[in-house]
DNA sequence: TTAACATATGAACGATTGTTCATATGTTAA
DNA sequence: TTAACATATGAACAATCGTTCATATGTTAA
């Protein structure tokens, strides 16, 4: 056996349980990835900004009047959602136009309604 | 015209596409369920775990030993996993068994994985 | 019942997060 | 150039979060 000590006495179970499972445990720095992204998507602001993004491409003040927020607060989203590929951005003169940056942003708000909703 | 003043000094389009926005907006309640779901999602520690039960059904302290945790830590997070409906757990003896609760943790992080793998 | 094991939980701590405020950057029209 | 508009950003603050520590709850065997 390879293991010295292990807990709840059950041991060859155990182990060959703990072999498969770090066969497939994926690399920490996409672990950490992943978790980023997620943290990206927790927050009901974001969520809101995401769901106004899904109807159309709008400018930064709109999106502070449409949501109550101050336009300060709006652009520091912005900024999280850009960072984590979530949304692009074009300038047109004065204003800056925020979009989905793809569509795995619908999908996975979707899959995320699909559990809440059962 | 509805609104008295406005931004970008773009009148009509901005009223129409905010009519829409707010035609498609989920209720308050939803966007707050939908941010605290993926706000489960963004740790690592948890995403370790789900990682974990997508191949085994186990016990917190082999959950501890695999991912080299407390076993008061890794109580906390299932704590936190199980409330959010994303893992459910079953007796059998001294120990318990953790389990995925439904297939919508493996859709929404597989989606994630393609998100940040492109 | 008692001892040992497995898990859960409350308090406390440092770390992270979202907003506000003030201000900087960038664009356009005059 | 200057003024006005649109957006971005750094510092500061309260609030939230994840871990640790100590301890409580629940189960089993003796």
């Amino acid at each position: 056996m390879e293991r010295e000590e292990l807990c709840c006495e059950a041991y060859e179970v155990h182990n060959e349980k703990l072999d498969l499972v770090s066969r497939n445990m994926p690399a920490e720095t996409e672990l950490y990835d992943l978790a980023e992204l997620f943290k990206t998507f927790g927050d009901s602001t974001r969520i809101r900004i995401l769901f106004v993004l899904f109807e159309a491409e709008v400018c930064v003040c709109d999106l502070a009047q449409v949501l109550n927020m101050t336009q300060s607060a709006v652009s520091h989203q912005l900024k999280i959602l850009k960072q984590n590929r979530l949304v692009k951005c074009r300038r047109e003169g004065k204003s800056i136009f925020y979009s989905l940056a793809d569509d795995h942003v619908r999908t996975i708000i979707a899959q995320g309604q699909h559990h809440i909703n059962e």
